[in-house]
DNA sequence: GAGCTTTCAATCCT
DNA sequence: CAGGATTGAAAGCT
């Protein structure tokens, strides 16, 4: 192991780590350079327009910019009502939407000019949320709904979860304790299932196009969208299939999720009980019956068809509330029926995983192991490379080569200002007593953000915007307080590894659903970017006057709101660029790596300290992210001319992209 | 095809 | 905080 100090010049900042490196050539470039964009790097086949996610043409570049002082200024968002999701009469949308031709990457999110013609169709009026005919496009085709693909299933989950979030934000903000809006996720699976985006529609035996091994879903409607399973309840997915002259159920898909005795702790083995009978437990425990699900499932013993297998299990991080694995597809290999406990029978069948198929299930368990004792980890390099900076350790792990650690720097928690530098933003805070209370618009924190709470009441981003305002140290609200999401510092375990061909990189022991915080981009704010020091043109530089790809998160224009027509700007902006340098002074944030097809995005966020405002870089989980899944965001390009002017450095510059993404754009930084 | 039934949810409440 | 009660949505069935 190699610990040795000095290196660096800065001995006023406390050297927290000691991981003294070694020959390591930081892969992230940064800085500079594009001489114009005319000379942009070639771009897939997707990127004219295209939004990795889904088709929504969001506007590019030079967005409007709001005047921060006066966005403070705005009025709250309108008083809540209450809302009701279903959709009564169900005029198909077929033929009425042209759909999405990825090809040619043009989104055609508006309907047709027949149905632009129909009045406006709002459901119910005692709602201020309701469905608007004309500005909600579909955005999945007919060939889409039946047969999906990696793009458009990701597109649907972030849909979804981003309807979920703002349904639970308008719930949040209720005064009334009971609300209107129980459950934000049966209503947006209902919403989104009314309309028709959701696909894999058609039942399937074996593997969902678009859907990987490994997919985590935090609600069981996700899986009635993606069409990994179809029944909002039910454990058994089967289908109707032909054979010979007549016709027989078979098992498509079960979860398993503890509800009933199964036996879920070999990764290859699953011991599944039946359903029915003893689950009623009101009415007295009866024999389970050789009927619907049971049936299927005794059909695939005998017609040996692989079935899919999801495992749901409680989520490390939220132990209240359940994560769901897709753990691949394994095959019935015998049943039997069981006296369970109560006296009455239950089926019993045992699947076995289809072997030559990537962990899924299997790096849980693993991970499992870990967290009792570091010694079963392979590879592991350092147990805590923040040595105590963070409330959890953060491990350094390299198993693919004999490479000791990442070149030399200071671990700190927070972003770095200089004195020098100064935001002229008004500093005040609220005056919040306990916590700030979504839907308190006397709070001025809220009022900040436009009236809505940044955070649902789990702690998730429930939108992007160009800036979100968290309560600051001195805003007399406890340390608690939902609205400071970003500042409670590392939760998940993370780790920094080696990755096959991208220098270091990091990733997460802990799964992530989509809105959840990361960690901030720590490091030292740099005035300009020429301030960056000889030798440190090479990476770790967060720049944010960098041009980054667009895209969609939040929740369908036209959808929620009455007057959703306005759809809300949320590509970040920071009232003067901001540089953040990594390079001697950082966090796990530096070893980040780019991707063109990221899971992660940032969001610039301001808060109050000492009667100044100050802005970090805050990342979030862009989708739902299983463990151990390299965390990767856009670095964007740099398209500052001057900068390339200046130095006319040849070392600096864009770097060849490895990210591997089939819209990868070749290039980055 | 409306209505009923079943169902390894999810959340609230105690 | 575990577990019971409550409210639920989809799809198969009748």
């Amino acid at each position: 192991m190699v610990m040795e100090g000095g290196g660096s010049g800065n001995n006023s900042t406390p050297i927290i780590d000691k991981t003294r490196v070694l020959d390591v050539e930081p892969l992230r470039t940064l800085v500079p350079v594009f001489p114009s964009s005319s000379k942009a790097p070639p771009f897939g086949p997707y990127s004219s327009g295209f939004a990795p996610f889904y088709p929504f043409s969001a506007p590019q570049g030079s967005q409007a910019t709001p005047d921060l002082n006066q966005q403070t200024h705005t009025t709250p968002a309108a008083p809540l009502r209450s809302f009701r999701a279903t959709e009564s009469n169900g005029d198909a949308f077929d033929g009425e939407y042209e759909s999405y031709d990825g090809s040619t990457g043009s989104a055609k999110r508006r309907p047709k000019s027949s149905s632009q013609k129909r009045a406006r169709k709002i459901q119910d009026l005692d709602f201020t949320l309701s469905v608007d005919e004309n500005n909600f496009v579909v955005g999945v085709s007919l060939s889409e709904r039946d047969d999906g693909n990696r793009e458009v299933v990701h597109s649907i989950q972030m849909r979804f979860d981003a309807l979920r979030r703002r349904l639970s934000q308008l719930e949040d903000a209720k005064e009334s304790p009971a609300g209107i809006i129980r459950r934000a996720d049966l209503k947006a699976g209902n919403i989104l299932m009314t309309k028709q985006v959701r696909t894999n529609t058609r039942k399937r035996i074996g593997t969902v196009p678009g859907v990987e091994i490994g997919d985590i879903f935090f609600f069981r409607m996700e899986m009635c969208l993606l069409g990994l399973h179809a029944p909002s309840m039910a454990g058994i997915d089967y289908m109707s299939v032909r054979n010979d002259l007549e016709e027989e159920p078979l098992a498509v898909s079960i979860v398993s999720s503890g509800y009933y005795d199964d036996d879920a702790e070999d990764k290859d083995v699953l011991i599944y009980s039946g359903q029915g009978g003893a689950a009623n437990k009101d009415k007295g425990a009866t024999d389970q019956k050789l009927e619907r699900g049971n049936l299927a499932l005794e059909r695939s013993l005998r017609r040996g068809n692989e079935v899919r297998v999801i495992r749901g299990m409680k989520d490390s991080v939220n132990q209240a509330s359940k994560v769901y694995v897709y753990d691949g597809l394994f095959r019935i290999q015998e049943s039997w029926v069981e006296k369970a406990k109560s006296g009455c029978n239950i089926f019993k069948y045992k699947l076995v995983r289809i072997p030559g198929q990537p962990d899924a299930f299997g790096v849980w368990k693993s991970i499992e192991k870990w967290r009792e004792g570091l010694s079963s980890r392979a590879g592991l390099i350092l147990p805590d490379l923040t040595s105590g900076a963070e409330s959890v350790p953060v491990a350094l792990v390299n198993d693919v080569d004999e490479e000791k650690g990442p070149a030399y720097f200071t671990y700190v928690s927070t972003v770095k200002y200089s004195k020098s530098f100064k935001l002229t933003q008004p500093a005040y805070g609220c005056n919040c007593r306990n916590a700030c209370q979504p839907g308190n618009l006397n709070c001025s924190c809220i009022r900040k953000n436009e009236g809505n709470f940044p955070y649902t009441a789990n702690g998730v981003l429930v939108c992007r915007a160009p800036m979100i305002h968290e309560c600051g140290p001195t805003c007399p609200c406890f340390p608690n307080c939902k609205n400071r999401a970003s500042q409670t510092g590392l939760k998940a375990r993370l780790e920094v590894f080696k990755t096959k061909d991208r220098g270091w990189g990091l990733r997460s022991w802990d799964s992530f659903r989509a809105g959840t915080f990361i960690c901030e981009y720590a490091g030292e704010v740099i005035e300009k970017v020429s301030q960056v020091g000889e030798g440190e043109g090479d990476g770790y530089v967060f720049d944010t006057s960098h041009v980054y790809e667009s895209f969609k998160w939040n929740y369908e224009p036209g959808l929620v709101e009455e007057d959703g027509s306005i759809e809300a700007i949320e590509e970040p902006n920071v009232p003067s660029p901001l540089v953040i340098s990594s390079k001697n002074v950082g966090n796990v944030a530096r070893f980040m790596n780019h991707s063109c097809y990221p899971n992660v995005f940032w969001q610039p966020i301001m808060y109050e300290n000492n009667n100044e405002s100050f802005i970090h870089i805050a990342f979030f989980a862009m989708r739902h992210i299983p463990p151990m899944t390299e965390l990767t965001f856009d670095y964007g390009k740099s398209c500052s001319g001057e900068a390339a002017a200046d130095g006319g450095s040849t070392s600096r510059g864009r770097r060849k992209c490895l990210c591997g993404a089939p819209i990868c754009r070749g290039y980055f930084g």
